[in-house]
DNA sequence: AATGAATGAGTGTTCATTCAT
DNA sequence: GATGAATGAACACTCATTCAT
C-alpha cells in the first residue's frame, strides 16, 4: 500500500503513543504500525527516532513559548497577563491533552539538549515577573522560585487531570489557577 | 567479591542510575558492575527489573506518605501542617535528592501501579485540606485542585533545583513556600 | 537536472565509488546522489545493483581481454608480446587507477559469474606463453603457473601502487617488469 | 542449548564463511547459525561484526609476520630466506586455505587500520632484500618493486589454485616459485 | 520519461533473563 | 549461594527495489 501525508500522520500517532507510554516504551514498528506506514518511510522524514521525538517536542515547546511571549505582550498588568498566560495553559491542555502529557513527560530527557532557552515558556513567565517587580505590582521575590510556583500551580492541576484526579476541562479553572499563581508568588516575598 | 548487603548496594546504586539516565537507560549490567555484584545475584533479590524499579519507588512512595501522614498528625492547624510538610519535603530533597529525581521521573511509569492509594503522599495533603476546610480554617476548595497546588509548588521548585534554576539547599526555602502554597489554596476558592 | 549522459555520468560515478569504498560500501542513493540523478532514473539502465557492478566489471574485463588480444597479435617474440601486454597494463593503470582498482577489488565477487573465458586477459596470456613454448622461446613450464607469475608481478605491483608503497606512474616500470616476468617464466620451467 | 567453546566454533566459522562470500556476504545470523551458538552470544567474544572481522585478520597477518621473520631469521643467503618464506606460503596455503582466501579477500579494507606495519609480512621481504642487497648478493633494486614482484608470484599462484586454474597442493611447487621469484627480483635491477 | 516517496526484508546490536558450573 | 556465559526476542536502522504521480 502506497501512503501519503506519512509526516502529518507519524507525528500525530507518536505524539498519542509518547504520551501513553514514553519515549522508550514506543518502537518505531509501533508507530509505524498506527500510522500505517512502513517504517522505512518514517526515515525519509526523520532521521532518527531520537529526531523525531526531539523535533516533535522542540516544536510544540517553541511554539507554546511563542504563544506565551505574544499573549504576556498583548496584556497589560502582572494579573492580567498571568490570567491570560495561564488561560492559555488550560486551552492547550483541553484540546490537545496527549501533546500536553508528552511534553510532561519528555521534558527531562529532551529539554537538556534545548539551548534557545530564551524562547522557552519559563523565559516567559519569569521576564513577567521580572516586569511586575520593576513596576512595583508585586514585592521583590526571588525570579526563578515565582516562576516555579506559577508553573508548578497549572503543571501539577495538568497532572493531576490526566491522573483523574480532576474533571472536566481545564479553562473554567483558569481563573482560579491565576489567582492562586498571584497569591503564591505574593506570598514568596 | 564480599556478598555484604548486595540489596543495600544495588538498592543505592539502581537509585542513582535510574536518577540520572532513567529506567530505560540502565541496563542490569550497569547495576550489577557498578554495585559490584553479578548480574545473577541481582536476581535473587528482585525478581526482573521492572520489580526493582517499582519496589524502589513503591517504598520511597509508601515511606514519604507515611511520614507526611505521622507529621501532619504532630501539628494543629492548616497552616502549621503544610509548614511541616513541605519542611519536611525540602528536607528530604536535601538529604537525597538522586531519590527525590529518581521518584519525580518515574511517576508517570510507576504511580499507575499503586493501587494503595491511602498511602499517598497527595492523599495526606488532601486529608489536611479536607480537615481546614471542616475547621472552618479556610473557605470551601476542590480538595484535589487545593492539592495539586501545594504539591505543584513544592516540585516544581525541586525540579527547577535539579535543573539548576535554584541555588543552595531547599529547606531555608520552606517558609516561603508554605506561605505560598497556603496563599494559592486560599485564593482557589 | 539535465539528463543527457546519465548512463555515462552513473558508470563514472560508479566506478569511481566502488574503488574507493567496494561494492558493498556503496548504496544506490550515494550513486544517484553523485551522478546527479534520480535513483529510479538508474533502474532504466541496469535492473539491479548487481548488473551494475557485473555489467561494469565486465565491460572493462572484456575490453582488456581484447585490447591485450589485439597487441599481443600484433608483436612477433614472447619477449616483445609480454613486454607490449605489461606496458599496456602500466597504462590502463596510468590512465584509470580507480578503474584498475575497482577490478582489484571486486574480481573475487565478480569474476566467477564470467563463463566466457576465451576474453579473459589471462587467457591472453596463457596463449603467448604456449605459443613460446612451442615456438621453443622458452621452456616447457606449467602454463597457468606461468600465467600466475606474470599476472603477479603486474598486479601487485599496481596494488603497492595503490598502496602508496609506490610512487610515480607505472609505465617507466613496463621494462623492469617486462624482464622480471620473462625471468619468472624461464626460471619456473 | 547452552554451548561451550563458542569463541573457537565462531572463529572458525567466521572465516570460512567470509573466505566464501567475504565479509559483507555474511551476516552474524550466518555465523552464529553455522557456530551454533546465539547471535547474542558472540557479543560475548567481539564488540561488533567489524571487531570480529579485524580481530582475525589482524591475528593471522601478524602471525604469519611473525613466522617469516622468524623463518628468514634461522636461513643465510637470499636464495635460501626466499626458498624458506615461499615454501611457508605454500604451507600457509596448504593448510588452511579458507583463512588464505580469507586474508586476500579483506586485505583491502582491513589493511589499512593497521599501523604497525613492521610485523607485516612484506615488511620482512622487503628487509630480506635489503640485506641482501647489502650483502651484494644481489644488484641494487627498487626494494618495494622487488616486494610487490616476489608477494605476486606467490599469492597469485594461490589465487588461481582457489580459482581452480591450478591444482594439487601448493608446496610441491615452492621451489618453482622461489627460483621464479629470485629471477624476478634480480631482472628488476 | 523521470522522479523520489514508500516499501519490507534484512542488518547489527542490546539486554532482561536463565542456568550450568 | 554466587557467577557470568549464553539465550533469544526485541530494537533502531539501512537499502535495493518498486511505482504512483
Amino acid at each position: 500500500m502506497r501512503a501519503t501525508g506519512v509526516k502529518e500522520r507519524v507525528d500525530r500517532v507518536a505524539v498519542e503513543l509518547f504520551a501513553a507510554r514514553g519515549i522508550d516504551g514506543v518502537s518505531i514498528a509501533d508507530i509505524a504500525t498506527d500510522a500505517g506506514v512502513s517504517q522505512g518511510a518514517l526515515y525519509r522524514h526523520y532521521r532518527s527516532k531520537d529526531e523525531l521525538a526531539a523535533q516533535l517536542f522542540m516544536t510544540a515547546y517553541r511554539r507554546t513559548g511563542a504563544e506565551l511571549a505574544a499573549i504576556a505582550a498583548g496584556e497589560r498588568g502582572f494579573a492580567n497577563r498571568v490570567g491570560a498566560m495561564i488561560g492559555h495553559f488550560c486551552t492547550l491542555y483541553d484540546r490537545d491533552p496527549a501533546l500536553f502529557r508528552f511534553m510532561l513527560l519528555s521534558q527531562h530527557d529532551l529539554l537538556p539538549r534545548i539551548d534557545d532557552s530564551a524562547a522557552a515558556p519559563v523565559a516567559v513567565i519569569e521576564t513577567a515577573i521580572t516586569e511586575a517587580i520593576a513596576a512595583k505590582e508585586i514585592g521583590a521575590v526571588d525570579i526563578s522560585a515565582a516562576a516555579a510556583a506559577v508553573m508548578g500551580i497549572i503543571l501539577q492541576t495538568a497532572l493531576f487531570h490526566l491522573y483523574g484526579r480532576l474533571d472536566g476541562p481545564l479553562t473554567p479553572r483558569a481563573p482560579a489557577l491565576a489567582r492562586a499563581a498571584i497569591a503564591a508568588v505574593e506570598a514568596l516575598g
